[in-house]
DNA sequence: GTGGCTGCAAAGCTTTTGCATGTTC
DNA sequence: GAACATGCAAAAGCTTTGCAGCCAC
């Protein structure tokens, strides 16, 4: 869990943010995004409707789908690139990598060190580059204690 | 498509590495590892699916499935971890970056400058790190050029 | 009041599974 | 011949869609 300073630095202005952009700002739209702000877990589409049940039972897993895909087309949250089954969001957009393990499919934060550089384009590609994605793969440190076949 | 030399250095000895590591080795999977020597698109299993079929009409997608699974354990493929709802394998299994199309979901390769370091994880972190996937996400060329909302 | 949002249910796409049959070694 | 691989069909995820009713503005 995360500190309640920090989620409610990531709360502050959100329904004006959600107004500026033509976003109407409902009960089912402000539950996700906190239950997004609350946490450093990557949820997938199924745990957030999961967390946000407990405050609104009658919320349907279409619209939390649906509420996802707005924010993150607004800038609210990124989707986390993965290879697993389920989407995962992020709503914390300071720059920073992750470490995917690739076991049990947690997704930890890495903050990037103060002096370091993104890797570098190769000059003359054709390509427009908006955002950067740094994925480490490998083995959490519970599940490399779990042993090599657990 | 490829030149045939690089085809043709990627499946020297797969015969020979399947059985090593206890695989037999049938024309399917020869043909779905030659799909994939064959191209730099990154294809989807649907896509491989397709190929393979012009070759073997009578394989079945459940197949390709099993095998593209196979075949990345044993570290013959890579899965290019893409958010995107379909997997995407790699048979380039020298170090090299990923450019993701936002927009039409094309994946090219970019080689890695020669001098250029990995981004370091910051010590102390309890993970162990077996693979560094590095996407840059925005426009490709092409999409760039057809304008903001083709 | 109106346009946009939600909930529901159905459908769509991707992937996995169980099992009988066929193939490699 | 034994062990393993394939093909089929069914099922299991995950995600999207269409639409009637509801709600924020």
């Amino acid at each position: 869990m995360l500190a309640n300073a920090l989620i409610q630095e990531r709360m502050r202005g959100f329904p004006g943010r959600c107004r500026a952009q033509g976003l109407k700002v409902t009960h089912q739209r402000s539950a996700i995004f906190r239950a997004l702000a609350a946490t450093d877990r990557h949820p997938s589409p199924e745990e957030v409707y999961a967390q946000v049940r407990a405050e609104l039972p009658s919320i349907s897993l279409a619209t939390v789908y649906k509420v996802l895909d707005l924010f993150q087309r607004h800038g609210f949250l990124r989707r986390v690139s993965t290879d697993q089954q389920a989407a995962r969001y992020d709503a914390n957009l300071a720059p920073h990598h992750h470490l995917v393990c690739d076991r049990c499919g947690s997704i930890q934060d890495v903050p990037v060190p103060p002096n370091s550089d993104l890797p570098a384009m190769p000059a003359g590609v054709d390509f427009s580059v908006s955002h950067t994605d740094i994925l480490f793969h490998g083995l959490c440190g519970a599940c490399r204690r779990a042993g090599p076949r657990a």
